[in-house]
DNA sequence: CAATTTGCTTACCAAGCGGTAAGTGACTTA
DNA sequence: TAAGTCACTTACCGCTTGGTAAGCAAATTG
């Protein structure tokens, strides 16, 4: 049952660690939140940091499944990237703690430059640019132009679903379930026309 | 001499919550960071959540000033959406530690949901509905649509933004400026395209 | 010129932090 | 069945945290 509660442990940290922070959530608060202390915690990671870092490592290579997933599908270069984006649309919205701890760590980022999060950030992002230039009227466009592009993308898509707690605080849920439908509509159209507009 | 100090403090406090979060900051290296004690600080603002509360206060009071700033110039409603988006880039990037506090305080919304901030926020949002509403092809949107499109922009400019450091320490400086050359020509390309996608 | 206010300082405090040390009872293995 | 390992706990520890209390020199005010 150990690996049961590491899992559990891991689960919750990443949980917290999205919703308030690594300076914002005490070792001790993720062992309460469990019934245990936080000497359980420390006994299952040697330390705070080293428990971040798996949390970490885990989003990292639950990503690459999608990433890789994504791959594989159409050969048209077009419907792949378009596939690719919604699929991570998708993916960002099931996971949502994910998602906010990527941006966290994307604010943080003085903090643990040279580890894994970052290496796996390069390739994603290599791996983004060749999709778009994979695109016929995308092909002579240049690595920064193709990137500002993919870039773009990920930024309406990531940027909503952090939102998500803020614009239902605004708007209400109701109308933040309309807007979210509406959001994946226009975002196959915005995928399109950005592929289009060149 | 009592309001340059007070002014300071917030400048300071701007920059290293931004930097490191609310969380991540103690009320004494604000303190350090002037040559001051921390209860001069205390002095100024009663405790550290005030403080937060000045410095959001001060940042969503410079943003109207944008929103204000943009929203005269042409009454093209397409051309002023245009003007308002990258007016919001150019802003958002003159001062990076406003767009990542704005973006942690998307992140913590937990805390003080009903404080200034989100009221202005709401304003905001739904300023930019109307904007987008005005443009003749876009009439017919819902709110919801119109929202979203609005979000994607905003999205695609704030996530670039916040994105710089880590960028920068993946791709070196220079390959940086490359691409913060091609964002916002792609941007531009981007707002037009998805203005006329409908 | 006396009284008050301003802009700080030093001294202090209880609470919380991450982490170490030393157990303890249950379960595994030889 | 004895020895060892595993998954924890209680007891601490030194340090940092946000905040209070009291004082003090300089500037402001009556």
């Amino acid at each position: 049952m150990a690996r049961d509660t590491r899992t559990q442990f891991l689960d919750e940290a990443e949980a917290l660690f999205a919703q308030r922070g690594f300076y914002g959530v005490s070792i001790a608060a993720i062992g309460d939140a469990m019934g245990l202390t936080k000497q359980a915690l420390l006994h299952h990671f040697d330390s705070k940091e080293k428990l971040y870092g798996e949390v970490l490592k885990r989003i990292s290579e639950s990503f690459d499944g999608v990433v890789e997933k994504a791959a594989a599908g159409t050969d048209d270069p077009r419907a792949r990237l378009r596939a690719f984006l919604l699929q991570l649309y998708t993916a960002s919205g099931d996971r949502p703690s994910q998602t906010q701890l990527l941006m966290r760590e994307l604010l943080d980022n003085r903090r643990r430059a040279d580890t894994a999060g970052t290496w796996y950030l390069k390739r994603f992002l290599e791996h983004l640019i060749a999709m778009v230039q994979a695109i016929p009227n995308w092909q002579d466009a240049s690595d920064a132009e193709a990137l500002s592009f993919a870039y773009q993308m990920i930024g309406a898509i990531n940027y909503f679903q952090i939102s998500q707690p803020t614009l239902t605080g605004i708007f209400g849920g109701a109308e933040y379930t309309a807007l979210e439908q509406a959001y994946r509509g226009q975002l196959e159209r915005l995928i399109d026309a950005g592929i289009a507009a060149r």
